[in-house]
RNA sequence: GCCCUGGUAGUGUAGCGGCCUAUCAUGAAGCCCUGUCGAGGCUUCGACUCGGGUUCAAAUCCCGACCAGGGCGCCA
């Protein structure tokens, strides 16, 4: 079959009636009413039905079609009929089909079935769970959201760029360091880019940016944790105060919401899903004023504790209500943040600010300490030895310009923009304390 | 790491000491059917995670292992 015109699922229409096209796709399903049959084939955009009447379709290729195991890979000749009594509105009467590849049965799990999947099953078999629209969706719109952070980011002069992933030592300790061989040495899969998106600051390239990923080696076993993750992490020198950060992460998650409700469109309605564009500029609250909000539903919190998980999801609630569904937290217990984050001199707090969405913390930043004897002597208050970092520290001693940054977990956002219940929904194979296959 | 819940045909489930030769759906195989699109009808196939224990009797109760889902701490 060469030379035909082969359209898929979404560029075939009625209009192409009476035309000969070839589909190739994955066969869905075959029902078979004895004196005619359909064959139901998708590929990417959707699926094409092709109608075997008996008197009009020899009959070995009768029988080829009502014998093709579901999910084969089928490519199909024929000619395009305009009919009403098809949702399309078309449908191919076949002269000639090729099986290029046969599926075995049964299945591992069915693409179409009228029952669910769990999800270990899912993720077993990924390959199969991505033949389903709604699942594939998500990875359309992941990236989507990646596009449109390009296009904002490129728009607001960073330069985009990639830093080393096998590293010699984390930015903040050893105990969520996967260690690894390298060559004669010992070496970890960074953490975060941190440390190097900062010594970008001294370079003259004054806003940079990078995705790329993440790797954690926490014991965390939850809905919103994985081992390995990609991570969009932004630097900027000279800012005035922590307020140009924010304002950058405004802009890019703003632009994101928007492309995605306006070009994902066909992706959404897969999912059924509706994305809600939140406004701009989205509330401030400061960790104190968290902290009392959390109190006053009941849960006891002393000053200094984190918010927790359940604090964070009644602070959502509570914005819900208010029409909320991004807002800061900033301020946060000096304490409780890395060695980096420039302290609120005179109180307890930091120059540092959380992203929550719905509940959920999404991404987390602030100003840096940028001046040498001050990053030190945080560095020795955090338990950690500058010698260590020695070629972190060299940059901050021959001018170093204000600056601040921050990290933002992409499948994070890309789940709760959407609704879906497990990170893992936003990632093609997923990394956790359990999962290493496939 | 801790806590809770659970592991039954390819897939999803019911059964929770003997009525189990294990339910139902989906699927697969076969037959009937010329307009299906959750097609329909009939027939058939296919399973108790593993290892100990209790008991006359274990899918069912107990212990352990392994695996999974959820929660917590930590974080993006």
């Amino acid at each position: 079959m060469q030379n035909d015109r082969v359209k898929s699922s979404r560029t075939i229409t009625a209009q192409d009636s009476d035309m000969e096209v070839t589909v190739k796709g994955w066969v869905q399903e075959v029902r078979n009413l004895g004196g005619i049959s359909f064959l139901i084939i998708r590929d990417r955009y959707g699926t094409v039905q092709v109608t075997a009447p008996k008197k009009k379709v020899p009959p070995e290729l009768m029988s080829a079609i009502s014998g093709i195991p579901r999910e084969s890979v089928v490519e199909v000749k024929g000619m395009v009929k305009a009919s009403s009594q098809v949702k399309s509105g078309y449908e191919i009467i076949p002269s000639e089909m090729n099986v290029l590849s046969m599926a075995q049965s049964p299945l591992p799990m069915g693409v179409v079935d009228k029952v669910s999947v769990e999800m270990d099953t899912r993720f077993n078999h990924r390959f199969m769970d991505l033949r389903k629209p709604e699942t594939r969706a998500v990875i359309e719109i992941k990236s989507l959201a990646l596009e449109l952070l390009g296009e904002y980011m490129r728009s607001q002069d960073f330069v985009e760029m990639f830093t080393p992933k096998i590293v010699a030592s984390g930015a903040e300790g050893g105990a969520s360091l996967f260690e690894i061989k390298y060559f004669d040495k010992k070496a970890y899969l960074a953490q975060s880019p941190q440390l190097y998106k900062q010594m970008m600051m001294a370079t003259g390239l004054d806003r940079v940016y990078e995705i790329g990923p993440a790797f954690r080696a926490e014991l965390s076993d939850t809905v919103r944790h994985v081992s390995e993750f990609i991570s969009f992490d932004a630097e900027i020198a000279f800012i005035e105060s922590q307020r140009d950060v924010m304002d950058v992460m405004e802009g890019v998650t703003h632009h994101i919401f928007k492309g995605v409700a306006e070009r994902g469109k066909e992706h959404l309605e897969k999912m059924g899903v509706e994305v809600k564009v939140p406004r701009l500029p989205y509330p401030i609250m400061t960790y104190s004023d968290a902290l009392e909000l959390v109190r006053e539903t009941g849960l006891t919190l002393k000053e200094g504790d984190d918010l927790g998980t359940e604090g964070e999801k009644v602070i959502g609630d509570i914005m819900k209500e208010k029409g909320f569904d991004m807002y800061w937290f900033v301020e946060y217990p000096e304490d409780a943040k890395p060695f980096y984050i420039m302290e609120k001199d005179g109180t307890p707090y930091s120059y540092s600010f959380d992203l929550d969405y719905k509940g959920q913390e999404m991404a987390s930043g602030g100003q840096r300490e940028h001046r040498y004897e001050r990053l030190v002597q945080r560095m020795v208050k955090k338990g950690l030895d500058p010698k260590d970092f020695e070629f972190y520290l060299n940059p901050f001693a021959y001018g170093m310009p204000p600056h601040g940054g921050f990290g933002l977990g992409i499948e994070r956002f890309v789940v709760k923009m959407l609704d879906l219940p497990n990170i893992r929904e936003a990632i093609l194979f997923p990394r956790d304390r359990n999962r290493l296959v496939p």
